[in-house]
RNA sequence: GGCCUGUUCGUCUAGUGGUCUAGGACGCUGCCCUCUCAAGGCAGAGAUCACGGGUUCAAAUCCCGUACAGGCCGCCA
């Protein structure tokens, strides 16, 4: 176990965070580009919290967004098991360890909380926390309490004396009094380890050297500091992330709008868009570029570039890096992809490769696909006879009328329907009567479509749709003119 | 309440004492291109660098204070 090590440490809570995957792209990027190693370990030490099946949607998480580990819970690896659950006994054996050398100490007080101090208590002294009363039991008080069966819990020592500093990779030296601490609790009284216990004593076996986590985590920070003192460990490097906020400046939670992975998978977001998109919200790669592949982060990544402060998170920037992702995708994996979000009326009528390549370029996200087409499928004969006035193209109604008519029979005359075809024929036809083709092509649009703004060109969509479909659409367009 | 942290265009950010009359990107507006839209190209609006004091010849950048925001103070992680 050499070199740099980083780990991914979720709670199987049954979604995958998107701050929490940022957490976990920040650390394996960082693993990548100093040819480390990229750990997973599963935090399940609250047993009251377990969610059925949550551990698949962590490994679904990763297998899709491409962040593949090392080591983990269905890898293996050197230093498992990876399951917090499965290393009770090493958390008992550590933790009594303390309890022999006397920097932790058994507290038999319930979870009532009448030993905690509330903030109300004591104006005068606003430090809240458990007030210690079990470190004054004597040997033979606790082999008592230990006879009678009583439940306890092992607490660290921490003197109230003296401060702890260390120094934060983003943040800088962060120092905090000992009198802000409180003894904390390492193993429950169900005997399993509390996150702080297990979080420092895994991180520690597993050889991790830059622990990465949100920044909710500092104030506890000293704590594990003096924690790896207890036990006489190295200190690695902490790295502490700053928040991604929503829009009104709050934590992203799930109440308001998106924060897990699958919704905005669901939505059409590539992952590596997503990827692209969070990994810049927080850190910069130092130059303009701002579109990125996941080797390119890899290549490109550099703790020294990680910001401090909290971000909020913008889907339109999302959105615009989406689509610039899809159209870097080849046609052939992008239609792949866009199969899923076509309706399936489209997808039996319609040559949707033909479509995938028209809309290809402008698609934001996969989920505005059956809006984009399903004038193909079905025309809205209601469409207002307005939309074939346009200033620009200098059509009117009585225009739009006209040039429909001649179309009518123009296009019923065309043998080979397909884009040359219809084109020349539309060309040919605006030459004749001296107009720009735009004005062809707008009473053209309209009639096949019943819209004003299409993906692709009337020709296209008269392709599409098919000789018969067109000179239909078409004709209704004239009787409603 | 105590402690810790943060604060540059609406948003993500560049910026580590002089090159900043603050750069880029998203979004927004307009123009060009174009059979519509999108893409692309060009242009524009948008930040008294949270505020107030210092230090310095010089501060977005250093120091102090204030305000605001967030985090922690759980047998949650």
């Amino acid at each position: 176990m050499t070199g740099v090590r980083t780990r991914f440490a979720p709670s199987p809570t049954g979604y995958m965070h998107i701050g929490n995957l940022r957490t976990a792209l920040y650390a394996y990027l960082h693993a990548r580009k100093n040819k480390g190693k990229f750990i997973l370990r599963i935090e399940d030490t609250d047993q009251t919290r377990l969610v059925e099946d949550s551990i698949r949607v962590i490994y679904d998480s990763l297998a899709v967004t491409g962040l593949e580990y090392d080591e983990g819970p269905d890898k293996g690896g050197p230093v498992g098991p990876y399951v917090q659950s499965e290393r009770r006994p090493i958390y008992r054996e550590h933790a009594e360890k303390l309890l022999n050398e006397g920097s932790a100490y058994r507290c038999f007080c319930n979870k009532d909380g009448n030993s905690e101090k509330q903030p109300t208590d004591d104006p005068a002294d606003p430090i809240l926390g458990y007030d210690g009363r079990c470190r004054k039991l004597s040997a033979a008080e606790t082999q008592e309490k230990l006879a009678k069966g009583l439940p306890y819990v092992i607490r660290q020592k921490i003197d109230k004396e003296g401060r702890t500093i260390f120094n934060d990779f983003v943040y800088g030296e962060i120092t905090v009094d000992h009198k802000q601490l409180d003894d904390q609790i390492l193993l429950k009284s169900d005997g399993y380890p509390t996150y702080n216990f297990a979080n420092v004593v895994d991180d520690h076996l597993m050889g991790i050297t830059h622990v990465m986590r949100g920044c909710e985590y500092i104030s506890s920070t000293p704590k594990y500091i003096l924690l790896y003192r207890a036990f006489g460990w190295e200190i690695p490097e902490h790295i502490h992330l700053p928040h991604i906020l929503n829009e009104s400046g709050r934590k992203l939670s799930k109440r308001e709008g998106s924060v897990a992975l699958s919704s905005f998978l669901e939505k059409g977001y590539l992952p590596e868009a997503i990827l692209n998109y969070i990994a810049l919200l927080g850190w910069n790669p130092g130059t303009e570029e701002e579109f990125f592949s996941k080797e390119g982060l890899i290549e490109k990544f550099d703790i020294a570039r990680i910001g401090k402060a909290p971000s909020i998170f913008d889907e339109k920037k999302l959105l615009w890096l989406n689509s610039r992702h899809i159209k870097a995708r080849k046609p052939e994996e992008i239609h792949e992809l866009f199969l899923k979000f076509y309706p399936d009326a489209i997808v039996n009528k319609f040559d949707v490769k033909q479509i995938t390549g028209l809309i290809q370029g402008r698609v934001e996200k996969m989920s505005d696909i059956p809006q984009m087409v399903s004038f193909l499928m079905e025309l809205d004969e209601n469409y207002s006879k307005e939309l074939f006035v346009n200033k620009k193209n200098k059509t009117t109604l009585e225009g739009s009328l006209a040039v429909l008519k001649d179309l009518e029979s123009l296009l019923s005359g065309i043998a080979s329907w397909n884009y040359d075809g219809i084109y020349g024929a539309v060309n040919s036809y605006a030459e004749a009567k001296g107009v720009k083709i735009g004005a062809i092509m707008w009473p053209l649009r309209v009639a096949i479509s019943g819209l004003t703004v299409t993906p692709g060109g009337a020709v296209e969509i008269a392709e599409l749709l098919g000789k018969s479909e067109s000179i239909r659409r078409i004709s209704l367009a004239i009787r409603k003119l």
